[in-house]
DNA sequence: ACAATAGTCAACCAGTTGGTTTAATATTTC
DNA sequence: GAAATATTAAACCAACTGGTTGACTATTGT
């Protein structure tokens, strides 16, 4: 119960990784990193934004665990690191069912058509009405 | 091109989805209403915050499109609305090859390894090779 | 040695956030 | 009609956001 609590509420990785991606300048960033590295500079040209305004975009992503940095010299490479996306997309996941409940609905709907179906071309046992089958794909 | 930099960057539901979801009260009152639909009072009543802090963060919900609202006399009784979130899931979606992909790479090394194991314990007819299954999925 | 380049840091700004409290608006109950 | 209930509204607050500018630190090229 507070187990459940802690997993489901005590999830620091979420709001710093659902935060960053709030934002469509850094959506639009990891977008661009999804093609392979970039460096700072780069990132930062297509907007319309000071370098260090960019920058700091970026250490929001970092920080969120969704972007790798290594120097080499002056310049910054940056890599996308995906595996806090997939912690978000975890999460979304466990509510996956919301929307897919009216499919799933259909589907047992049909399947137990079916089964109606299926019984009424046999013997006919009482208090059963025979349906047409339907196919469930 | 411009389009789709539309379709990429302009795009006010994200930026309000993924900001609801960044706070542990908001994402646990999404869970909560994944139980069943609740009033105000019954969401707030967990957190140690006012009615109208709590009152805010439906608001805040409700204007990302994940929560609707319908009022009965004197109480407002909330829903989940689960299309916004799906819009995100199938924005991260996007990015799942970027944790898949170690995944994949195992794959076709598994593949390979058929395909060479297949050419050993055979008669080797040029060209071709025959393929022992092994399952994909 | 000097200038250009890549990037950060610090200070600042207006606007937003997450929270509060107190008052106001309905509705229901006695 | 008065009291209790369910909720919003408004004013306020400290902290944070997304952005700027200007100064600073390194590194690279001439």
């Amino acid at each position: 119960m507070i187990l459940n609590h802690m997993v489901e509420f005590q999830t620091p990785h979420l709001d710093a990784v659902f935060h960053a991606l709030s934002d469509p300048t850094r959506r639009a960033i990891l977008h661009r990193l999804s093609e392979g590295e970039h460096t700072i500079s780069e990132l930062a040209t297509p907007f319309n934004m000071s370098l260090a305004g960019a920058s700091k975009h970026i250490k929001v992503l970092e920080g969120a665990g969704l972007v790798r940095r290594h120097v080499q010299g002056r310049t910054h490479f940056c890599q996308l690191e995906a595996a806090r996306l997939a912690e978000a997309q975890q999460w979304l996941r466990t509510y996956e069912r919301f929307w897919t409940t009216r499919l799933d609905d259909l589907e047992e709907i049909l399947r137990e058509e079916d089964r109606a179906s299926a019984r009424a071309s046999e013997q006919l046992p009482p208090g059963q009405s025979a349906k047409k089958s339907r196919s469930t794909k």
